[in-house]
DNA sequence: TAGTGGTCTAGACCACAAA
DNA sequence: TTGTGGTCTAGACCACTAG
């Protein structure tokens, strides 16, 4: 029934995904893992794979005995912030359209702190770049990259630090955005912040001050943003250990 | 080698993660897979369940073809977000003596969306308590619960209020807190707060805005939490999709 | 090429929930 | 009692990494 490659769990995971988003199972009861791996094809334990992360997503829960159901809490929550990604896909998925615009980008010597996060020498220097994503051409989210020169093998230009920076440290440089540590910070806005998000002084607004690592777990990047409260929500699911 | 009971996985992965944070497996690498089956004498995919989950809690991860590592970013992070689940854990996770003291507690009538958001009807009534969380005596985090009185089936008195939320509605209703969904909203402390948490009025800070649920799905609380962030930090790891 | 993690199977028994 | 999810086994083959 499912062919190789993706993997059959994969394949499994989304068939299931797409069922539960078109809302087949309605009564939020899923087929017993029995059913499901006979109708699949496979084997018990690769339904029990699929199920697994789609329980690590929150998309479903399982209750021993009863069966397996939709949760229809979270399927509705946006932005989780243990998944957020692209700030792109965060506007479109609170139903905005996306853009950016690059305030700002000049090479500077990192100060100490900065050299020893990012373990680099003194003579290197960090790129830094200012960008602003607007919603529904509002401004919602401000950006304040700080990258290591030395990390990139290819030239670039303005126009392409718009793409996602995920995307453009892929593009130009030869390590890749794995993940991020975040510290989430409150402030208050004052000056050009202020001008550049739209908002009156002092007011209180959510900034994450982040530490970005490659797949050795190497930090590659610092990043600090601002986000508009009063258009952006995070949400997040907290939970009893693990 | 390994009893039943607590599972073989989970003695497995306590094993693990007990060898890690003793820093037996110098250099960062852990035994292969086949290599742990073999001392413990049990089958790869109870190791491979085990590791699966510390990899999921980020205490290791694997690199098909090389080998499985301790992942040292994140074995130094506090208070994971989505890990919290009870303040007083937070605050001894920072090296924090915690202790709570009750501000007030009251009953009154829900407002249209309480009831709403709750699912109680007009006559019923709200359970409102205020209360302080100290680290090493210094206020630290202010938290006012709502809980409908209905589902209480035991009397109480101010002291039991001490406890944990989840601790309190476990030993005193017939639901329990299985998970929040909370919502991350910026403030700046005003009046009782500011008095409450020793803060100058107008220092910015991070609230968070929560509902609690029980294992049924349904809301038993909403809960309003302010921190200060001089003295309490909060990580999260963001990753790309899952 | 040898050894690692990733995927998958078929089958067994257990613990729990609902009828 | 029946059927569900939870745990566990033994063994197979694949994909990848490193020497």
């Amino acid at each position: 029934m499912l062919k190789r490659k993706p993997s059959l769990t994969e394949q499994a995971k989304t068939y299931i995904k797409q069922r539960i988003q078109n809302d087949e199972y309605d009564g939020a009861r899923i087929p017993s893992e029995t059913e499901l791996a006979f109708q699949l094809g496979v084997s018990r334990t690769t339904i029990r794979d699929a199920l697994s992360r789609l329980q690590i997503e929150g998309v479903i829960y399982r209750k021993q005995g009863a069966g397996t159901f939709v949760n229809k809490a979270t399927l509705q929550i946006k932005s989780r912030l243990e998944e957020i990604w692209c700030y792109e896909n965060v506007l479109e998925d609170h139903g905005y359209v996306p853009s950016t615009r690059i305030l700002g980008m000049r090479r500077e010597r990192p100060d100490l702190e900065q050299s020893i996060t990012l373990g680099m020498e003194e003579s290197e220097e960090l790129l830094i770049v200012e960008k602003l994503f607007l919603a529904n051409d509002r401004p919602v989210i401000l950006t304040v990259n700080q990258i290591p020169v030395k990390i990139f093998e290819r030239p670039f230009v303005v126009e392409d630090l718009h793409a996602p920076v995920f995307q453009f440290l892929q593009d130009f440089s030869r390590r890749r955005l794995s993940y991020y540590v975040s510290e989430i910070v409150p402030s208050t806005v004052s000056g050009a912040l202020s001008e550049a998000l739209g908002l009156e002084a002092q007011t209180p607004l959510i900034s994450f001050e982040e530490t970005g690592y490659d797949e050795e777990h190497e930090p590659i990047l610092l990043a600090r943003s601002y986000f508009r409260d009063d258009l952006l929500r995070f949400r997040l699911i907290r939970r009893e250990v693990v």
